[in-house]
DNA sequence: TTGTATGCGTTATCAT
DNA sequence: ATGATAACGCATACAA
């Protein structure tokens, strides 16, 4: 592969097997070749242990099977099983996948937009923050969380409705007065919806809340800062608390460890994503449907002769207990 | 992309630009031209939004600048860092990254060993399981904590320092008597020298130790048995124990703590890999350089005229407290 | 049914 | 320094 070209092509098989070079490609082709030489041709490419080259294949055919991944990285749960299931839903239809890991790095990520179409691919799904990021006409793209343009369709969980049921839950669980706390991008996107939908929830159920929102580059102290000001003789006045993700639950509930309350006996707490540790879930939590997450960027991407795409599909979400709230039994 | 190629070719920009193909071509790869040509060709460059065509460059060059990498999945935090760090040094070397999830699928090893070889990639880093994987001949090849045979270098942490290590820190911290709990594949990998590295080090300080290792096939239930065995008048017979991954560490300790142990008080664990879970070690371990793994494989599947590839190198490997061993202050 | 010839977009070797 | 042309490996329209 490094030197020159010491790999067979269609060539040295048609060679090796006595046949023209369009009857090789018929037989790699699955066409219909007499049966006599076809195999002669199988045996010379057995022998000779020859691979087509795709890259002469794409370049004939202008189509790659290659799908590009542009997501910020691969280690934050909810990024990883996204990884895994676009992969697992890309190779079900024989694709592979070109993972382009951004860093939240606006300008690595219109890079990679560039290097993607460069490189031939047949499509790129997007989970990106750049509000600018330019995508060229005719480049297949489907974004993930967060509405990037017309013509371009978004896929996303219900996050309107999971902040509804995260309401639900804690209503149901008993909860009288409750927190949303949220931090995180304050650029447009789905999951900011799950603030719209909490309140939504809560009004509909007269169930009274509060709000923590923290800019982007404020500290999470601010958090404690929030917690502290609502104890009252040593009680904290909320008995719920709702968290815009597991990670920042995750944060909240050790806060409130420290303050000496205790999860969930005196405050319960859900937080939103569906992040699992060691196949557990971290906290009660909104669960996100990753797997049809996953399969839906793949069908709108490579949906042939699809008329209208839809510019946004919102998957429903599940709630998981986690042993951060008091179910029965 | 999808329909007849309508994106435009070196041809359209030599048009537009009024000078020959191959002086588009000289000025697209740096070579010396003519500042008033260059101008021309770069105004055409931009007036047209003109890309080069990888795959008609990967057919001339016989080069794709890109590696495949074979990993069981992405979720799993260890492999979750392999990728990241893999995909950025591959980066850095303007090389972009296949990614191909095996899920300790044997079959889907080889089968993706031949697509990334079809596929015409530069090379290959995989951390695979099939112990009879046929890599062929001049498929550069890069393997990691296994060796797969001549010719194929391995890169892995030094695990059997890595056992020493902990033996010397359970030694320090206070243990006395300890115990060493394996699972995992049987096959021949580097892992596997984290036991002899333990009982080197327990060996070397006159640490009493017992080892319990599990086959392949059986349940986690046979720790919980072992432990259960090494109870007298309701008190461990271990003062420290030493798992061979972070996540046995994390099922041990829930054990312990159903069996009214406490840990680090009771009995000290400490565990091997560096998982971190919202940024924090999950336990006190012996961490791998993932950065440094990464780095490497990349270095050496790039490597251009290396005449002897090492066939095995191992990175030093470091310790982290993580609170389940009592370290001072 | 099988073989031949052309072109995909690029690079490189030539003449000019 | 610049322009014409062949070649990379494959698919396909067309001729045999």
């Amino acid at each position: 592969m490094r030197e020159k070209s010491q790999a067979p092509t269609m060539k040295d098989v048609a060679r090796e097997a006595g046949v023209a070079l369009g009857t090789v490609s018929k037989v790699v082709n699955g066409l219909p070749v007499g049966d006599a030489y076809r195999i002669r041709v199988e045996e010379a490419i057995k022998k000779l242990n020859y691979h087509v080259n795709s890259y002469a294949q794409g370049l004939k055919a202008d189509r790659t099977y290659t799908a590009a991944l542009l997501i910020p990285n691969t280690y934050t749960p909810f990024f990883a099983d996204l990884v895994h299931h676009i992969n697992l839903a890309l190779l079900r239809r024989n694709y592979r996948m070109l993972l382009c890991c951004t860093d939240f790095d606006l300008n690595l990520e219109q890079e990679y937009v560039r290097m993607a179409r460069q490189n031939k691919v047949d499509g790129i799904i997007g989970l990106t923050y750049n509000p600018n990021l330019s995508i060229e006409e005719n480049t297949p793209f489907v974004s993930i969380d967060r509405a990037i343009g017309p013509g371009i369709p978004c896929v996303a969980s219900d996050n309107f409705a999971g902040g509804q049921l995260a309401a639900e839950k804690l209503f149901d669980l008993g909860c009288r007065h409750v927190a949303f706390l949220r931090t995180g991008s304050s650029l447009t996107n789905e999951p900011n919806k799950r603030k719209a939908g909490f309140e939504n929830g809560c009004l509909a159920r007269g169930l009274s809340y509060e709000m923590k929102i923290l800019n982007d580059g404020d500290s999470y102290d601010e958090f404690e800062r929030f917690l502290r000001e609502h104890i009252t003789d040593g009680r904290l006045l909320f008995d719920g608390i709702f968290c815009v993700t597991d990670t920042l639950a995750h944060t909240v509930i050790r806060m409130l460890k420290g303050l000496r309350f205790r999860v969930p006996k005196d405050v319960q707490v859900i937080g939103f994503d569906g992040v699992r540790y060691f196949d557990e879930y971290v906290c009660s939590t909104i669960v996100q449907p990753v797997p049809e997450i996953a399969q839906m960027c793949v069908d709108l991407l490579l949906q042939e002769n699809m008329p209208a795409k839809p510019p946004l599909v919102c998957l429903p979400v599940s709630y998981a207990a986690g042993g951060t709230t008091r179910e029965e039994g």
